[in-house]
DNA sequence: TATGGATCCATA
DNA sequence: TATGGATCCATA
């Protein structure tokens, strides 16, 4: 996969251009997303563009989440205080990470979206108010561009769609990141749709880490 | 139907608490949404609760949709000019209103929710754009409260589970209602779900008023 | 039960 | 084609 859109408010260009641990944060959740590839034992991420709609979108995470876990010690689900300690209702952040450096410590919150549309919205709402109470100093969203998500399933996420909104974030450290595919190719396998792509392995979660302490 | 939860940030209050105008339009969405009738014939709103996610949502709205457009001159799908002019992507506010006295216009934007939870959170980004723009004056967004959602299709918008997100909005003219059934009933018609529930009325649509003039 | 998601629909 | 929506799924 390939990264083919950024767009970073004021406020995060200075830290990931100012800060090393920032920087670092960026460039692994880039090479996260890079590292995927379709088919599975292909080199680059080849998507079948015969008809649109026609691919499946759960396994296209399988290997960012992968590399951000495994190489790059990153956390799923990391629940957000707010929600919890306040008995509030709402779900945990999708993958969270705690950059640390002498006493240095910065914290992302990354949202990987290929759910619908709509859904991004409620991912920068909760990147927002992670935001807001202080409980991440960085937020990223991750999603496919128009070009990619036009042979996904109908409706979901896509870069272009969630542009106009960029502007609600303004004065936040935010960063949005639209990925393609390498290249569409109509003689490679579609990816399945339903629970026939879901993967097996199992995730490195923020719950499973406190209560391991 | 009646109201049974609302909230409004300290800006909304202030203008519906001293402003004539923000008042009647307050008094306007209250009075339609109150106005819902099940089934058909009934004066209350009698749901079915014989099984969870029962119902479909399309017909909820109707009875709301007519007395807002009928009765009090509502618009519907009033476009964005941020969206619209500056060329971005983006479709209309749900439904909208200019209430003037002598030079005075106070513009409010309705977003009447029954669908998936997270597109409440658009729903709200979309006014929020509208309220930064200055394209209104007063947001409103109207859902159903948990209890009555518990009884239509799995995950439509709610109010309690949209609640911890409210304080996104702090700053900013912002009323949310949470309505409920009148009373539940095991006996009345399950509302039908898919197209079936379609009403054929035509709507008095922003497009349309613009393009008469 | 709670929550994020995945999928396909209806209309303009 | 574009866009809001409606519906049901998977997992904890």
């Amino acid at each position: 996969m390939k990264v083919e859109k950024v767009y970073m408010t004021k406020e995060a260009k200075e830290l990931v251009n100012k800060d090393n641990l920032f920087k670092q944060s960026y460039d692994e959740v880039v090479a996260s997303i890079c590292s995927a590839v379709w088919p599975m034992k292909s080199k680059t991420f080849k998507i079948n563009n015969s008809q649109k709609n026609g691919n499946g979108v759960v396994p296209v995470k399988e290997l960012c989440y992968a590399m951000l876990e495994d190489t790059y010690n990153w956390y799923r689900e990391k629940p957000l205080n707010v929600l919890k300690l306040e008995k509030k209702k709402g779900g945990p952040i999708d993958v969270y990470k705690e950059f640390t450096e002498n006493f240095d410590i910065k914290r992302v919150g990354l949202e990987f979206e290929t759910g619908n549309i709509s859904s991004a919205h409620r991912s920068m709402n909760k990147l927002l108010l992670g935001l807001k109470r202080n409980e991440i100093d960085l937020a990223v969203i991750l999603m496919p561009v128009y070009e990619l998500s036009y042979f996904l399933t109908d409706r979901v996420s896509n870069y272009e769609e969630l542009e106009p909104y960029f502007e609600i974030t303004e004065g936040k450290p935010f960063i949005y990141i639209g990925f393609n595919a390498d290249s569409f190719d109509s003689s490679v396998p579609l990816i399945p749709k339903g629970k026939d792509g879901m993967s097996k392995r199992s995730i490195k979660k923020w719950k499973d880490r406190i209560e391991n302490k």
